[in-house]
DNA sequence: ACGCGTCTTGACAACGTTGTCAAGGGGTGT
DNA sequence: ACACCCCTTGACAACGTTGTCAAGACGCGT
């Protein structure tokens, strides 16, 4: 900016009206300093910009999440960013691969640069860096995990009542051996809809037939071997529950390779992309990732304008999608 | 920071030492300093900190791509964002949906925001805000499209030695009639699958059965209407090729709503998920993304670096995986 | 007791920008 | 001709941090 101003030959204070276009300077002035920024190519600087004006925001948000490459949190990034886009603003994402010590790391560097406010996809129970952050009262919309001991803004499906739905809708579909296959409870959502397979189940009287739980495994390639052994056993269920998208498809691949898509019936939380065109359908519990997304952004930004209203949890009802698979009937 | 200083009644110089892990700085100071941290909640201000530095780097890269809801990009930013994480970096990242303007604004916020680096998917040709910042020597590279003009570095498939070589996979087959499915063939890598498929036709002295072009369309819902569409004409092609993973599941869906998937072939650009457990399997010809995201990375960080060797092409070749649907012979 | 080096600490400028305020020029009303 | 006001322009401080340098305290050798 110094530079323009001398090539320009006047103060860099008047640049800076032209860059902001403020009224008040002369056609003469402005053409010069145009001239002088398109000869030197000068771009404007954010930082120095956001640290002056230090009561106003900074035009961007921070997105905390498991994984972008699960589309299920790249449709919710892509939801974050269709309403951002509407305000200006920019949205710094970053994967946590569900580690803690990450998760640090990431709303560290993001309160560095001093975003106006975080949506986060929480790895654990909220402590560290995250939680510092909220008694500072930094705006921060929880998306998908609840923290149990804070009244936050959240936004996530409905775990536990989605999957209770998923179990109830292949017990009465006649299944009584049913198989669960999931991620380590401890993850909250892993734990609700385990939580709602137990409530359904239980409602039946029925016992558990299998059950699953892994922790670090997220590629469906993974979970296919772990659904190949699991389902060698002599005494097979008539049907299971896989409860996330990478679990569903590598039990999907599983059952394929076992010749068994025909005969155990299986229903999964989160929808897939060609569910509909295998045969059978792959039954799903779908959530609709980029609304929420959106959701969790219109919330964050209400609160940046400084609204002041009482948490906001918004739990989105889940409902299941037939294609076949889930309403096969118990093979025995 | 000031108020930091005053809590712990020192200056704030010694502040920014102790923040900064300075040494030569007394025990007893750094106590009072961490208590006073602690106490208010400080956090650093790295904008303030690298507008002082201005020799050194900011710590973030961007990328710019066209919509990070799409698998394809999703997979390219993590596995930018690897190669980013180790050397402690931050990546910001827009979707364009393939608007120049969009694109000029997410540079041009990119800029503002002083990032080391970028990756860049272009919309069109390199024109605006980008171009400007290549001339100012900020290192760029590019992925998935080569721009015609410019000597610059870049990693993309081959996309038109791919679209080839599964065109006369399908040739190979026995197929004469063979229908094309792609984007708008102004979208760089479009035009050249598109330029693949003429080129495998010619060399086998065949006419185009089919050929379907269309500009913005980046839903799979919307592709299945549009195959519909054209499958109902009464001269069916044996054959098809999709030359984009939407196109392909848009694709799938429709030859399987008509009946028509054990009857003409299919073959794919891009892996889809649950492509082998379909009957038949869906025979693509595979990209792999992160590793794309991942080489393009490297060469930034060399290039930020200040590594100086003239422009790196790295186009990767494709190779077929057939599962099926591209060895299903000619209906007729 | 004095000079010297080392170690700790602080004062101040600088980074690139905007907010505040004052100075200068020109026009208008009397 | 003079007072007044408005319009354009610039000087300077401030934002939160780090780099530079100097000042003071302390220990050691003579």
């Amino acid at each position: 900016m110094r530079d323009v101003a001398l090539q320009a030959g006047v103060s860099f204070k008047t640049v800076s009206r032209v860059v902001n276009g403020e009224d008040g300077v002369s056609d003469d002035l402005i053409g010069r300093v145009e001239a002088a920024i398109a000869l030197l190519r000068y771009r404007p600087d954010d930082r120095a910009r956001h640290l002056r004006q230090t009561a106003h925001h900074t035009g961007a948000i921070g997105f905390v999440m498991v994984d972008v490459a699960n589309p299920f949190f790249s449709s919710i990034l892509r939801g974050i960013e269709e309403v951002a886009r509407q305000r200006g603003y920019l949205v710094l994402a970053g994967s946590t691969d569900g580690a803690q010590e990450r998760e640090d790391q990431l709303v560290e560097a993001f309160i560095a640069r001093r975003v106006d406010g975080l949506v986060v996809v929480p790895s654990g129970s909220v402590v560290g860096t995250l939680r510092t952050e909220l008694e500072r009262g930094s705006p921060v919309v929880f998306l998908d995990v609840e923290p149990d001991d804070l009244a936050v803004d959240l936004v996530r499906s409905d775990h536990r009542g989605g999957a209770a739905a998923a179990t109830r809708h292949l017990i009465d579909h006649g299944h009584r051996d049913i198989g669960y296959f999931g991620d380590n409870p401890a993850i909250y959502s892993a734990g609700l809809r385990l939580t709602g397979f137990h409530d359904a189940m239980a409602a039946s009287g029925l016992d558990v037939a299998l059950e699953r739980m892994l922790t670090g495994t997220n590629s469906a390639e993974a979970w296919r071997a772990i659904v190949l052994e699991s389902l060698t056993a002599k005494e097979l269920p008539t049907a299971i529950f896989t409860s996330q998208n990478f679990i569903t498809v590598g039990a999907a691949h599983a059952l394929h390779d076992l010749g068994l898509r025909n005969t155990i019936a299986h229903i999964g939380f989160d929808d897939i992309e060609l569910a509909d065109i295998v045969h059978p359908g792959i039954s799903v519990v779908p959530q609709y990732p980029r609304n929420l997304g959106r959701r969790a952004a219109e919330i964050l930004f209400g609160r940046i304008d400084g609204e002041l209203h009482p948490p906001i949890k918004d739990v989105i009802a889940c409902e299941i999608v037939a294609r076949g698979s889930g309403e096969l009937p118990p093979f025995r």
